[in-house]
DNA sequence: CGTATTTGACCAAG
DNA sequence: CTTGGTCAAATACG
Protein backbone atom coordinates (compact mmCIF):
# COMPACT_ATOMS: atom_id res chain seq x y z
CA UNK A 1 0.00 0.00 0.00
CA UNK A 2 1.14 3.37 -0.74
CA UNK A 3 1.61 5.30 2.67
CA UNK A 4 3.49 7.80 1.52
CA UNK A 5 5.02 9.04 -1.93
CA UNK A 6 7.09 6.43 -3.86
CA UNK A 7 10.08 7.34 -2.74
CA UNK A 8 11.77 7.35 -6.47
CA UNK A 9 9.50 10.33 -6.70
CA UNK A 10 10.63 12.21 -3.79
CA UNK A 11 13.18 14.38 -4.31
CA UNK A 12 15.05 15.64 -1.31
CA UNK A 13 13.78 19.05 -2.04
CA UNK A 14 10.06 17.80 -1.80
CA UNK A 15 10.61 16.62 1.20
CA UNK A 16 11.79 19.33 2.73
CA UNK A 17 9.10 20.73 1.05
CA UNK A 18 6.55 18.52 3.13
CA UNK A 19 8.17 18.92 6.01
CA UNK A 20 7.81 22.75 5.50
CA UNK A 21 3.98 22.72 5.02
CA UNK A 22 3.29 20.32 8.02
CA UNK A 23 5.31 22.60 9.70
CA UNK A 24 3.50 25.58 8.56
CA UNK A 25 0.34 23.29 8.80
CA UNK A 26 0.97 22.99 12.80
CA UNK A 27 2.09 26.24 12.99
CA UNK A 28 -1.60 27.44 12.17
CA UNK A 29 -3.09 25.41 14.07
CA UNK A 30 -0.91 26.42 17.50
CA UNK A 31 -2.20 30.51 16.53
CA UNK A 32 -5.76 28.91 16.38
CA UNK A 33 -5.12 27.11 19.49
CA UNK A 34 -3.51 30.35 21.12
CA UNK A 35 -6.53 32.77 19.69
CA UNK A 36 -9.02 30.67 21.11
CA UNK A 37 -7.61 30.77 24.46
CA UNK A 38 -7.12 34.57 24.18
CA UNK A 39 -10.94 34.95 23.98
CA UNK A 40 -11.70 32.81 26.94
CA UNK A 41 -9.40 35.06 28.81
CA UNK A 42 -10.90 38.19 27.87
CA UNK A 43 -13.97 36.87 28.09
CA UNK A 44 -13.54 35.06 31.35
CA UNK A 45 -11.08 37.39 33.45
CA UNK A 46 -11.68 40.44 31.69
CA UNK A 47 -8.60 41.96 31.95
CA UNK A 48 -6.04 39.96 33.01
CA UNK A 49 -2.78 39.40 30.72
CA UNK A 50 -3.92 39.82 27.25
CA UNK A 51 -0.54 41.16 26.12
CA UNK A 52 1.64 37.65 26.74
CA UNK A 53 -0.85 36.16 24.77
CA UNK A 54 -0.58 38.59 22.07
CA UNK A 55 2.81 38.40 21.17
CA UNK A 56 2.79 35.14 21.30
CA UNK A 57 0.47 35.39 18.68
CA UNK A 58 2.97 37.56 17.02
CA UNK A 59 5.42 35.08 17.20
CA UNK A 60 3.57 31.90 15.53
CA UNK A 61 2.83 34.19 12.75
CA UNK A 62 5.71 35.22 12.51
CA UNK A 63 6.82 31.52 12.54
CA UNK A 64 3.78 30.83 10.08
CA UNK A 65 5.74 32.93 7.34
CA UNK A 66 8.82 31.79 8.27
CA UNK A 67 7.47 28.29 6.84
CA UNK A 68 5.80 29.97 3.90
CA UNK A 69 8.36 32.54 2.86
CA UNK A 70 10.75 29.30 2.96
CA UNK A 71 8.50 27.38 0.71
CA UNK A 72 7.73 30.19 -1.77
CA UNK A 73 11.80 30.35 -1.93
CA UNK A 74 11.90 26.85 -2.26
CA UNK A 75 9.58 27.30 -5.04
CA UNK A 76 11.07 30.01 -6.46
CA UNK A 77 14.06 28.20 -7.17
CA UNK A 78 12.60 25.73 -9.18
CA UNK A 79 10.32 27.88 -10.95
CA UNK A 80 13.73 29.52 -12.07
CA UNK A 81 14.61 26.86 -13.66
CA UNK A 82 17.64 26.16 -11.56
CA UNK A 83 16.64 22.36 -11.15
CA UNK A 84 13.64 21.66 -12.80
CA UNK A 85 14.46 19.96 -16.14
CA UNK A 86 11.85 22.11 -18.57
CA UNK A 87 9.20 20.37 -17.37
CA UNK A 88 5.84 21.38 -17.25
CA UNK A 89 3.56 21.31 -14.11
CA UNK A 90 3.63 18.06 -13.74
CA UNK A 91 1.60 17.27 -10.34
CA UNK A 92 3.70 15.36 -7.70
CA UNK A 93 6.59 17.20 -8.00
CA UNK A 94 7.05 20.55 -7.35
CA UNK A 95 8.65 21.45 -10.01
CA UNK A 96 6.60 24.06 -11.64
CA UNK A 97 9.24 25.35 -14.50
CA UNK A 98 7.41 26.71 -17.24
CA UNK A 99 9.24 28.43 -19.54
CA UNK A 100 6.47 30.61 -21.72
CA UNK A 101 5.64 30.16 -24.92
CA UNK A 102 3.93 33.38 -25.46
CA UNK A 103 0.92 32.14 -27.12
CA UNK A 104 -1.58 31.66 -25.00
CA UNK A 105 -4.54 29.46 -25.12
CA UNK A 106 -7.08 31.72 -26.92
CA UNK A 107 -5.06 31.14 -30.24
CA UNK A 108 -5.16 27.65 -28.86
CA UNK A 109 -9.03 27.83 -28.64
CA UNK A 110 -9.40 29.27 -31.89
CA UNK A 111 -6.94 26.60 -33.73
CA UNK A 112 -9.37 23.93 -31.68
CA UNK A 113 -12.55 25.30 -33.06
CA UNK A 114 -11.54 25.46 -36.34
CA UNK A 115 -10.28 21.92 -36.63
CA UNK A 116 -13.11 20.66 -35.15
CA UNK A 117 -15.19 21.87 -37.66
CA UNK A 118 -12.99 20.43 -40.40
CA UNK A 119 -12.55 17.27 -38.56
CA UNK A 120 -16.12 17.25 -38.53
CA UNK A 121 -16.84 17.88 -41.71
CA UNK A 122 -14.19 15.61 -43.32
CA UNK A 123 -14.29 12.30 -40.35
CA UNK A 124 -17.79 12.17 -40.11
CA UNK A 125 -18.14 10.52 -43.41
CA UNK A 126 -15.34 8.00 -42.31
CA UNK A 127 -16.07 7.85 -38.79
CA UNK A 128 -19.07 7.67 -36.97
CA UNK A 129 -19.67 9.93 -34.07
CA UNK A 130 -17.46 8.76 -31.37
CA UNK A 131 -14.73 11.20 -32.23
CA UNK A 132 -13.55 12.98 -29.62
CA UNK A 133 -10.41 15.08 -28.35
CA UNK A 134 -9.10 17.10 -31.26
CA UNK A 135 -6.81 19.71 -29.91
CA UNK A 136 -3.58 20.16 -29.04
CA UNK A 137 -2.16 20.01 -25.65
CA UNK A 138 -1.75 23.02 -23.39
CA UNK A 139 1.68 23.39 -23.82
CA UNK A 140 3.24 25.96 -21.23
CA UNK A 141 0.93 28.53 -21.13
CA UNK A 142 0.60 31.38 -18.41
CA UNK A 143 -0.30 29.69 -15.38
CA UNK A 144 -0.20 29.98 -11.85
CA UNK A 145 -0.68 27.19 -8.96
CA UNK A 146 -1.81 27.60 -5.75
CA UNK A 147 -1.76 25.52 -2.99
CA UNK A 148 -4.45 25.11 0.08
CA UNK A 149 -4.55 22.53 2.70
CA UNK A 150 -8.42 22.02 1.99
CA UNK A 151 -10.58 22.62 -1.36
CA UNK A 152 -11.76 26.22 -1.44
CA UNK A 153 -13.83 28.13 -3.68
CA UNK A 154 -11.98 31.10 -5.63
CA UNK A 155 -15.37 32.58 -6.22
CA UNK A 156 -15.55 31.55 -9.98
CA UNK A 157 -18.57 28.48 -11.31
CA UNK A 158 -16.32 25.87 -12.33
CA UNK A 159 -17.61 22.87 -14.68
CA UNK A 160 -15.26 19.75 -14.26
CA UNK A 161 -15.21 18.08 -17.54
CA UNK A 162 -12.58 15.20 -16.83
CA UNK A 163 -10.26 13.53 -14.08
CA UNK A 164 -7.43 11.69 -15.32
CA UNK A 165 -4.53 9.58 -12.74
CA UNK A 166 -1.73 10.97 -12.88
CA UNK A 167 2.07 8.80 -13.24
CA UNK A 168 3.88 8.63 -9.95
CA UNK A 169 0.82 10.63 -8.34
CA UNK A 170 -1.19 9.02 -5.56
CA UNK A 171 -4.47 10.65 -6.29
CA UNK A 172 -5.70 11.53 -9.60
CA UNK A 173 -6.34 15.24 -11.28
CA UNK A 174 -9.40 16.75 -11.73
CA UNK A 175 -10.15 19.27 -14.72
CA UNK A 176 -12.13 22.30 -14.48
CA UNK A 177 -13.08 24.94 -17.29
CA UNK A 178 -15.50 27.78 -16.38
CA UNK A 179 -19.11 27.55 -16.48
CA UNK A 180 -19.48 30.09 -19.27
CA UNK A 181 -16.76 29.07 -21.46
CA UNK A 182 -19.44 28.75 -24.17
CA UNK A 183 -21.84 31.19 -22.59
CA UNK A 184 -18.96 34.08 -22.32
CA UNK A 185 -16.29 32.62 -24.48
CA UNK A 186 -14.26 32.48 -20.93
CA UNK A 187 -11.15 30.36 -21.53
CA UNK A 188 -10.36 29.77 -18.18
CA UNK A 189 -9.54 26.54 -17.05
CA UNK A 190 -8.03 24.85 -13.77
CA UNK A 191 -6.73 21.71 -12.91
CA UNK A 192 -6.98 20.17 -9.23
CA UNK A 193 -4.78 17.59 -7.68
CA UNK A 194 -4.16 16.86 -3.76
CA UNK A 195 -0.69 16.49 -3.97
CA UNK A 196 -0.12 15.42 -0.13
CA UNK A 197 -1.76 13.56 2.15
CA UNK A 198 -0.65 13.95 5.59
CA UNK A 199 -1.17 17.33 5.80
CA UNK A 200 -4.13 17.47 3.19
CA UNK A 201 -2.61 19.92 0.16
CA UNK A 202 -4.40 20.23 -2.65
CA UNK A 203 -2.58 22.61 -5.61
CA UNK A 204 -4.83 24.30 -7.66
CA UNK A 205 -3.15 25.24 -11.28
CA UNK A 206 -4.92 28.18 -12.88
CA UNK A 207 -4.94 28.67 -16.57
CA UNK A 208 -6.07 31.39 -18.29
CA UNK A 209 -7.83 34.62 -17.56
CA UNK A 210 -11.31 34.90 -16.81
CA UNK A 211 -13.60 36.82 -19.16
CA UNK A 212 -16.71 35.85 -17.89
CA UNK A 213 -18.40 38.03 -15.77
CA UNK A 214 -20.50 35.71 -12.95
CA UNK A 215 -18.61 36.05 -9.68
CA UNK A 216 -18.87 39.57 -8.29
CA UNK A 217 -17.09 42.22 -8.06
CA UNK A 218 -14.12 40.40 -7.29
CA UNK A 219 -12.01 43.84 -7.24
CA UNK A 220 -13.78 44.83 -4.63
CA UNK A 221 -11.75 41.53 -2.75
CA UNK A 222 -8.62 43.20 -3.48
CA UNK A 223 -8.90 46.53 -2.02
CA UNK A 224 -10.39 44.41 0.90
CA UNK A 225 -7.45 42.15 1.31
CA UNK A 226 -6.56 44.24 4.28
CA UNK A 227 -9.30 43.13 5.92
CA UNK A 228 -8.51 41.60 9.51
CA UNK A 229 -8.77 38.19 9.91
CA UNK A 230 -11.59 38.44 12.49
CA UNK A 231 -14.31 37.28 9.47
CA UNK A 232 -13.22 33.50 10.25
CA UNK A 233 -16.51 32.69 9.01
CA UNK A 234 -15.50 30.48 5.69
CA UNK A 235 -15.77 26.79 5.57
CA UNK A 236 -14.62 24.45 8.13
CA UNK A 237 -13.21 21.07 6.98
CA UNK A 238 -13.47 18.44 9.37
CA UNK A 239 -9.94 18.53 11.04
CA UNK A 240 -8.37 21.71 9.31
CA UNK A 241 -9.58 24.88 10.42
CA UNK A 242 -8.75 27.66 8.50
CA UNK A 243 -10.15 31.27 8.34
CA UNK A 244 -9.20 32.66 5.09
CA UNK A 245 -9.32 36.87 5.62
CA UNK A 246 -9.48 36.97 2.27
CA UNK A 247 -11.99 34.41 1.35
CA UNK A 248 -14.49 35.01 3.88
CA UNK A 249 -15.72 37.95 1.27
CA UNK A 250 -17.08 35.12 -0.91
CA UNK A 251 -18.32 33.24 1.27
CA UNK A 252 -21.54 35.60 0.80
CA UNK A 253 -21.71 34.87 -2.50
CA UNK A 254 -23.52 32.00 -3.21
CA UNK A 255 -21.29 30.59 -5.11
CA UNK A 256 -21.71 26.53 -3.99
CA UNK A 257 -18.83 26.10 -2.91
CA UNK A 258 -17.43 22.96 -3.58
CA UNK A 259 -15.95 21.24 -0.93
CA UNK A 260 -14.91 17.72 -0.66
CA UNK A 261 -16.46 16.13 2.42
CA UNK A 262 -15.77 12.69 2.32
CA UNK A 263 -15.51 11.44 -1.04
CA UNK A 264 -18.37 8.82 -1.47
CA UNK A 265 -16.66 7.05 -3.49
CA UNK A 266 -14.47 3.93 -2.16
CA UNK A 267 -11.62 4.86 -4.73
CA UNK A 268 -9.45 7.30 -4.03
CA UNK A 269 -10.58 10.50 -5.57
CA UNK A 270 -10.93 13.62 -4.06
CA UNK A 271 -13.46 16.07 -4.71
CA UNK A 272 -16.40 13.78 -6.04
CA UNK A 273 -18.23 16.46 -5.53
CA UNK A 274 -21.91 16.70 -5.51
CA UNK A 275 -22.96 19.14 -8.33
CA UNK A 276 -25.03 21.51 -7.38
CA UNK A 277 -24.54 24.96 -9.30
CA UNK A 278 -27.12 26.15 -10.82
CA UNK A 279 -25.32 28.18 -13.09
CA UNK A 280 -27.46 31.37 -14.51
CA UNK A 281 -29.42 28.96 -16.68
CA UNK A 282 -27.15 30.18 -19.48
CA UNK A 283 -27.69 27.56 -22.32
CA UNK A 284 -24.41 27.03 -24.14
CA UNK A 285 -23.70 28.64 -27.35
CA UNK A 286 -20.76 29.10 -29.19
CA UNK A 287 -20.24 32.95 -29.60
CA UNK A 288 -19.77 33.92 -33.16
CA UNK A 289 -16.38 35.28 -32.61
CA UNK A 290 -14.96 33.50 -30.09
CA UNK A 291 -12.02 35.12 -30.60
CA UNK A 292 -12.72 38.64 -29.71
CA UNK A 293 -13.67 39.25 -26.45
CA UNK A 294 -13.60 42.54 -24.88
CA UNK A 295 -11.79 42.19 -21.53
CA UNK A 296 -14.74 43.73 -19.51
CA UNK A 297 -14.52 41.57 -16.70
CA UNK A 298 -12.30 43.80 -14.17
CA UNK A 299 -10.50 40.55 -13.29
CA UNK A 300 -11.02 38.43 -10.42
CA UNK A 301 -9.26 38.33 -7.31
CA UNK A 302 -6.63 35.84 -7.65
CA UNK A 303 -6.99 34.96 -11.32
CA UNK A 304 -5.64 37.41 -14.70
CA UNK A 305 -3.55 39.72 -14.24
CA UNK A 306 0.13 38.72 -14.41
CA UNK A 307 -0.13 38.56 -18.07
CA UNK A 308 2.52 40.70 -19.44
CA UNK A 309 2.41 38.64 -22.85
CA UNK A 310 -0.91 38.32 -22.90
CA UNK A 311 -2.25 39.07 -25.94
CA UNK A 312 -5.43 41.25 -25.43
CA UNK A 313 -3.91 43.66 -22.92
CA UNK A 314 -5.51 42.36 -19.94
CA UNK A 315 -7.42 44.33 -17.95
CA UNK A 316 -5.51 45.91 -14.60
CA UNK A 317 -2.63 44.29 -15.34
CA UNK A 318 0.17 44.99 -12.85
CA UNK A 319 -2.42 45.30 -9.95
CA UNK A 320 -0.72 42.19 -7.84
CA UNK A 321 2.33 40.08 -9.12
CA UNK A 322 3.97 37.65 -7.31
CA UNK A 323 3.62 35.07 -5.03
CA UNK A 324 0.56 35.94 -1.83
CA UNK A 325 0.48 34.04 1.01
CA UNK A 326 -3.12 34.11 2.97
CA UNK A 327 -3.11 31.97 6.49
CA UNK A 328 -2.63 28.68 5.10
CA UNK A 329 -2.24 29.09 1.62
CA UNK A 330 0.57 29.68 -0.93
CA UNK A 331 0.18 31.58 -3.68
CA UNK A 332 2.54 31.40 -7.06
CA UNK A 333 2.93 32.26 -10.11
CA UNK A 334 4.58 31.18 -13.26
CA UNK A 335 5.13 32.56 -16.51
C1' DC B 1 -36.55 18.10 -17.88
C1' DG B 2 -32.39 20.71 -17.72
C1' DT B 3 -28.34 20.81 -15.48
C1' DA B 4 -23.65 19.06 -13.91
C1' DT B 5 -20.63 15.01 -13.18
C1' DT B 6 -18.68 10.62 -14.45
C1' DT B 7 -15.89 8.02 -17.24
C1' DG B 8 -13.82 5.82 -21.16
C1' DA B 9 -12.27 7.18 -25.64
C1' DC B 10 -9.61 10.01 -28.40
C1' DC B 11 -5.65 12.77 -29.59
C1' DA B 12 -1.18 15.15 -29.43
C1' DA B 13 3.24 15.69 -27.37
C1' DG B 14 7.26 13.66 -25.45
C1' DC C 1 5.04 3.60 -26.89
C1' DT C 2 3.50 6.33 -22.72
C1' DT C 3 1.14 10.05 -20.62
C1' DG C 4 -1.53 14.19 -19.93
C1' DG C 5 -5.53 16.98 -21.56
C1' DT C 6 -9.99 17.11 -23.54
C1' DC C 7 -14.36 15.52 -25.50
C1' DA C 8 -18.81 13.70 -25.16
C1' DA C 9 -22.12 9.82 -24.18
C1' DA C 10 -24.02 8.10 -20.26
C1' DT C 11 -25.43 8.93 -15.91
C1' DA C 12 -26.79 11.35 -11.67
C1' DC C 13 -28.93 15.00 -9.46
C1' DG C 14 -32.38 18.76 -8.41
Amino acid sequence: MELSWPESVLSNRERVMEELIQGRELASQLCKVLDDHKSTLVSGCGGGGGGDVGSAEGLVNKILGSFTNTLLILNGKEADGEIVSGDQIQGNSSGIGSADSSSWDANHAIIKSEDFHEEISCKSASTFKDRRGSYKRRKTSHSWTRDTPALTDDGHAWRKYGQKVIHNAKHPRNYFRCTHKFDQSCQATKHVQQILDDPPVFRTTYYGNHTCRDYLKASELILDCTSPRESSSFIRFGDIKQDHPFFSSFTSVKKEVVIKEEKPQPSDDMMASHHHNHSSSGDYNVSPHPTEFKSSCPLSGLSSTIDPYDHEGDVMSGLIVGPYYFDDEVLQYEF
